[in-house]
Formats: C-alpha cells, sequence, structure tokens
DNA sequence: ACCTATTGATAAAT
DNA sequence: TATTTATCAATAGGT
C-alpha cells in the first residue's frame, strides 16, 4: 500500500525510516484500540524508537495489562517479573521481621528487661539460664587468665635461665679480669675503678637470686567473687 | 477496507466479533512486526481475548521489554511492577537477616554458649550484664512471691476473723441453749448427749485460737541462694 | 505536513 | 477456520 511496494527489512535512509516510523507507529496505534474497541480485548502497545523513544497505548492500564500477563505467563511457567516474586520477599521479610521480635524480647529478657507478664516457673528459668551463663562466662574468662599467666610464667623463666647464665658469664669473666689484674699490677694493687665500671655494666650482681615480677593486667574484682575463685588465680603469680 | 464500511465500536454479534477478532489481530502483530524491522524499533503488543487468551508479540524479549518499560516509565514516576520493588523486599531481608543473625549470636554469648574469639574485656562486661540480668529477675520474682503471700495473708485474715465471728456466735447460741435447756428440765439434769452433738457440729472449739496455717507453693531453692535472700522470704510465714 | 497512486488489510459471503 | 473478493484504509514516495 503506497506508490511502490516495499520488503520488510530495515530501511537504510535514516530519514525515511523515521518517516516510516511516525506513519507505521501511529497506524499501528490506531489498529490496537481499534481492535480493542470492536472486539472487546484487551491491547497493550510498547514500542521504543530505535532512539529510544517511548511510545505506548492500553486499552485499560499498561500496569494492569503488564499485570495480568505476568500473572497469565507464570501460571505456566515461571517468567517475568511478577507481583508474586514481590509478594515472595514481602512474605520473607514479614517472617525474618517476626523472628527478630521474637528474638528481641526473649533478648531483653535476659538483659533482665521487660520481665512483666512472666509467671514464676518462666523467671526461675531464666534465673537457672542466666546463672549457666554466668559460670560458662567466668570459666571462659579464667581460663584465658590461667593460659596468659601460664604463657608469661613460660616466658619469665626462659629469661630467668638466660639471666643466671649470663650471670654465671659475668662471674667468669670477673674472675678471669682480676687474676689478669693481678698478674698485671701485682697483688698490693686496690684501684677497681676501671674494672667495677665495665662490670656493673653487664652485671645482674645480687639481683640475680631475686625472681622478676611479670605485672599481670587483673581484672577488677567482682562483688559477689568466690573466695576460691580469687585465690586459684592469686596463687598463680609468677614463682 | 471491506465490502462496507465499518463503525468502531464494539461488534454484537459474537461471531463476527470472534472473526474481527482473529484477522485483526493477526494484522496488528504483522504490523508490529514490519514496524521493528522497518524502523528498528523495539516493539511488543499484548492482547487478551475477551474470553481471556493471551496472543503476545514482542521484537526482543517481553520480559526485557517490560523491565525496560518500567525502567523507563519509574524515571519520571513511581509506577508498575518493577524489579527495583523486588530488589528492595530482597535488600529488606537481607538486613533483616543480618539483623537476626547478629542478635542470634549475641544471644548465644548471653547464653553462655560460642565465647571463642571474646576478650577477656568483652567477658568481664558479658559477666557485669549477667549479673545486673540475674539480680533483675531474683527481684521480680521475690516480688510477685512477696505479693502473692501478702495477698494470702490478707485472704487468711479475713477468713480468721469470719471464723472469730462464727465462733463468738456458736458461743453465744451455745449458752443461750444450755439456759433453756436448764428452764425446761431444771438444774439437776445431766444428760447433754443431745446438745453435745448439736453444738460440736458447728462449733470451732479450742482449734478457734490456733492461726490458719496456708500453705505457699515455694520456689525450689538455688545452690547459690544468699542467706538474706531464704530469710526474708522465710520470715514471711502467715502469722 | 500534505498528496495520491498503489498496496495491503479486511468485511462479508461462502 | 480458510478462501474469495470487493472495498476501504494505510502508506510509500514525492512535494
Amino acid at each position: 500500500m503506497g506508490r511502490g511496494k516495499i520488503v520488510i527489512r530495515r530501511i537504510d535512509n535514516s530519514t525515511s525510516r523515521q518517516v516510516t516510523f511516525s506513519k507505521r507507529r501511529s497506524g499501528l496505534l490506531k489498529k490496537a484500540k481499534e481492535l480493542a474497541i470492536l472486539c472487546d480485548a484487551d491491547v497493550g502497545v510498547i514500542i521504543f524508537s530505535s532512539t529510544s523513544k517511548l511510545y505506548e497505548y492500553s486499552s485499560t492500564s499498561m500496569k494492569a495489562l503488564i499485570e495480568r500477563y505476568n500473572k497469565t505467563k507464570e501460571e505456566n511457567h515461571q517468567l517475568g517479573i511478577s507481583t508474586s516474586e514481590v509478594k515472595y520477599w514481602q512474605r520473607e521479610a514479614a517472617t525474618l521481621r517476626q523472628q527478630l521480635q521474637s528474638l528481641h524480647e526473649n533478648h531483653r529478657q535476659m538483659m533482665g528487661e521487660e520481665l512483666t507478664g512472666l509467671s514464676v516457673k518462666d523467671l526461675q528459668n531464666l534465673e537457672n539460664q542466666l546463672e549457666i551463663s554466668l559460670r560458662g562466662v567466668r570459666m571462659k574468662k579464667d581460663q584465658i587468665l590461667v593460659d596468659e599467666i601460664q604463657e608469661l610464667n613460660r616466658k619469665g623463666n626462659l629469661i630467668h635461665q638466660d639471666n643466671m647464665e649470663l650471670y654465671k658469664k659475668v662471674n667468669l669473666i670477673h674472675q678471669e679480669n682480676q687474676e689478669l689484674h693481678k698478674k698485671v699490677y701485682g697483688t698490693k694493687d686496690a684501684n677497681g675503678a676501671h674494672i667495677s665500671s665495665l662490670t656493673n655494666g653487664l652485671s645482674v650482681g645480687e639481683d640475680a637470686g631475686i625472681p622478676i615480677n611479670l605485672q599481670l593486667s587483673q581484672p577488677q574484682q567482682q562483688d559477689n567473687e568466690t573466695p576460691e575463685r580469687a585465690t586459684k588465680l592469686g596463687r598463680l603469680q609468677l614463682r
């Protein structure tokens, strides 16, 4: 229909293509309207031009039509973005929100808050649980502290052994030095300033026998700390 | 175009409408295809017949086209069921799930489980919190028990008062009875079998002065119950 | 945008 | 539902 027949393939001439698009687009939309009216059908047309401009027609509302389309489609197969997909996630969120609320309430009760409405039996159970928890936490804490102390003890011992060996070496060298001194200056010499200043710089001297005192960051004592626990920690001082 | 001109309005004749629908539908779809090919456009057509049968055409994929349509639309206005709506709820669910996980972990720590990875400071805080919670729970529980005891006390007192009054009345009636008895049988009479069986049925007798002993369902004693608490509850016995 | 020759679509009949 | 055919609508190409 036109001055000449055309083959259905992309029109190369840009201007011609643009003109044809404009004409045929309005023709298509008109035909869509006619179909909808004549045959009582629900018709929707979406057209994106090559320049991404949108043209549309819908006999009812495009939203409703698309929803109807998706619904019809997913009856056969799970296609398209569907209302049900949104609904699924809404339900998921609702479930999670409920779980969260429940857990939150539980948590607040464990925090000793919002206890109204609980029976004596509930409170008793909660009390028992808290006591169990408290024991667990204290055991864990003590374990960490005990481990820390043992590690420090181990390191302290190593350092102490090193020190002892160094002390022995210093004494040996010191004796050697004195003997050499004797040989050089004879027995009547009493000036040791030279030597003592040198040996004091390296020697651990009389400190060698005293244990090293490593400080451990102690937790502040609890009001209801049991005597056993305090002693258990107290006894574990270095040496 | 046809043997005669027609006006664009719903075709009343059902058969004719059906035929026209079939012809024009294929015509519309053909024109849509041609437009897409000739003008390099993205075209989609959705047709629901009056009997809700779906016919469609899309130059690319209907899903992609609808998504593109929604995207284009919601740039101007929030319309249609969009991918973003699904995404919104997915994000919502993810956030809730994360919160739930975090709270769950926290809860497990408060239950004294999964304590690995916690520092001494963390454990100390947890211990303090548990102690606070424990104090709160115990106070609440004690409060309920104390209230319960007081209520029972109140009721017991009322019953006791009733009893006392009944006792007085019985005594009065009993005296009256004896006086009447005296008048009827004279002073020499010694047979009181009749009277005693009757009065004994109503009289509270010597029990009237002894306090009523109401039993209270005591919670099983905790292993580390402090002496003060035990006494506090113990003292609150009825009278 | 408009014009118009020509093609394509389709109403009615079968 | 398919075919035929007369008729009208759509539109290609030119202005």
